[in-house]
RNA sequence: GUGGUCGUAGUUCAAUGGUAGAGCCCCAGAUUGUGAUUCUGGUUGUUGCGGGUUCGAGUCCCGUCGAUCACCCCA
């Protein structure tokens, strides 16, 4: 081990097959869910200009970017979100899409944080966007989706909760209260880490305002002040059959700048405290980007690949879920051609080249190796079956590889044999 | 950015301050055209890196890099 050794860079994952499957098993269940709710994919630019970001993704985000110069002196930014892109490709393209644009995006976002469990610093996240309805039942329809993902991975009711709120609550509860608006996003700020904060520090902040931690928990509390726009998502949810899986939780604030009205995120039940997925609604933000020249309301959310995947792991039947995916896509191919006789390896060559065509995933060894070596790797590849090309060709024989039983076919009709044999089931195993 | 714990073979882990080991994995053979099991044999280390203490450091001390967990924040 002398000298430098290269390992991936520190909160950067390195997907062998295994790994890389589970990151398609989220993928693909993302995707399907999206589509079967009627929502289209689009992707935006891994590298903006950081000005983007600068501008309204506000807090902590700025510290946390993969900042750098590109080679034409451009300060650009590794995308830490894709909501401001999103904004800025709606901004540009909308007038091309008719009303609402229901959009989801799955891809990679950088931050600069210390890795830790359930946080890297390169992620996955699944955006998904509606965009051009400012109505409730465009969150509604937002939330059924997150919900839905969740039904997709096996969780059940009891295993997740998500919780809404409405930063139009609090923006009525401070003008209630004498807040001036320039001071609601700090306002919204100590909302939004009431139960992180401590106490002293807590009130300390709110009597500048001239507010107690009281009057703000009394608020909480209280489940009349759920905002109309609240009301009619739970009342639209549950036509759904979904309500049972949202509450009303006036404690969710979110720490972004950018969201304007309703605001949800989906925990995990057990107390693990954690988000797996949030978003809300940001009306201004297209705005904002586009200096005014467009003005669309919006409302998203993402869910990032490492929560989910862990409270996957971690809860037995969803767990179960991905190991029956996983068993399901592992094989490498279906077909392992067994070289038995190194003489028709040509013969064997034409023949994996006519099965590949024929859309049959085939493998074979690629220097000479003992049959028995072979079987073990037609064994470990995870094939259905193993055709043996020997001496006898053109005579072909077909092991089928679980339960060991042995057939017999030709290689003029091997492709369609083939074809035929893959729909069947194996029939009765005898070990 | 702050703090705790931990860095030994490909991997999981041993080794009262005294010659660096084991399981698994991998490779080969037993078995010349059939996979499991079993048996036999075999490869692999500047003990993360750099200093210090000591007759002697994997072990103790300092630094550094990395991993991990928590805080901060968030997906």
């Amino acid at each position: 081990m002398a000298g430098p050794t290269f390992q991936a860079l520190p909160g950067f994952r390195d997907f062998i097959p295994r790994e890389c499957a589970v990151r398609n098993y989220l993928f693909e269940t993302w995707r399907a869910t999206a589509r079967r709710c009627g929502y289209v994919e689009y992707e935006a630019p891994i590298l903006e200009d950081t000005s983007l970001y600068l501008k309204k993704s506000g807090g902590e985000l700025s510290a946390q970017l993969f900042r750098f110069e590109d080679q034409g002196g451009r300060d650009v930014t590794l995308r830490p979100e894709v909501t401001a892109s999103l904004a800025r490709l709606a901004a540009e393209h909308q007038r091309h899409f008719p009303k609402p644009l229901k959009w989801f995006e799955i891809g990679q976002c950088f931050r600069y944080e210390k890795p830790q469990k359930g946080r890297g610093r390169e992620f996955y996240q699944f955006n998904v966007d509606i965009l051009g309805e400012a109505g409730p039942a465009a969150d509604a329809e937002l939330i059924a989706l997150a919900i839905e993902t969740m039904l997709a991975f096996g969780f059940v009711a009891g295993d997740f909760v998500v919780r809404v709120s409405d930063r139009h609550a609090w923006i009525e509860f401070a003008s209630r209260h004498g807040l001036a608006a320039d001071a609601i996003p700090e306002f919204l700020g100590i909302v939004d880490k009431i139960e992180r904060d401590k106490p002293e520090i807590l009130a300390a902040k709110l009597a500048a305002l001239s507010l107690t931690t009281a009057q703000v928990r009394e608020f909480i509390a209280d489940p009349a002040n759920a905002s109309p726009a609240y009301l009619a998502i739970r009342a639209d949810l549950t036509a759904r059959g979904l309500g049972a899986f949202v509450e009303l939780d006036l404690s969710i604030v979110r720490g972004l700048a950018y969201y304007t009205g309703v605001v949800f995120e989906v925990f995990d039940a057990k107390k693990s405290m954690r988000a797996v997925a949030g978003g809300g609604r940001y009306d201004t933000l297209v705005a904002t980007i586009s200096d005014g020249a467009v003005d669309l309301p919006a409302t998203g959310f993402a869910m990032g690949d490492y929560v989910i995947r862990n409270l996957i792991e971690e809860t037995t039947h969803t767990a179960m879920q991905l190991a029956v995916w996983l068993q399901r896509h592992a094989a490498a191919c279906d077909v392992f051609v067994v070289v038995a006789d190194e003489a028709q390896r040509a013969a064997a060559l034409k023949l994996v080249t006519d099965l590949r065509r024929a859309g049959i995933a085939t493998d074979l060894p690629l220097t000479a190796a003992k049959v028995a070596k072979q079987f073990q790797s037609a064994e470990r590849s995870g094939a259905r079956f193993a055709l043996v090309v020997g001496a006898e060709y053109p005579e072909l024989k077909l092991k089928v590889l679980a339960s060991r039983s042995e057939e017999s076919g030709t290689a003029a009709t091997a492709v369609a044999w083939l074809t035929a044999r893959l729909l069947e089931p194996d029939g009765p195993l005898f070990a």
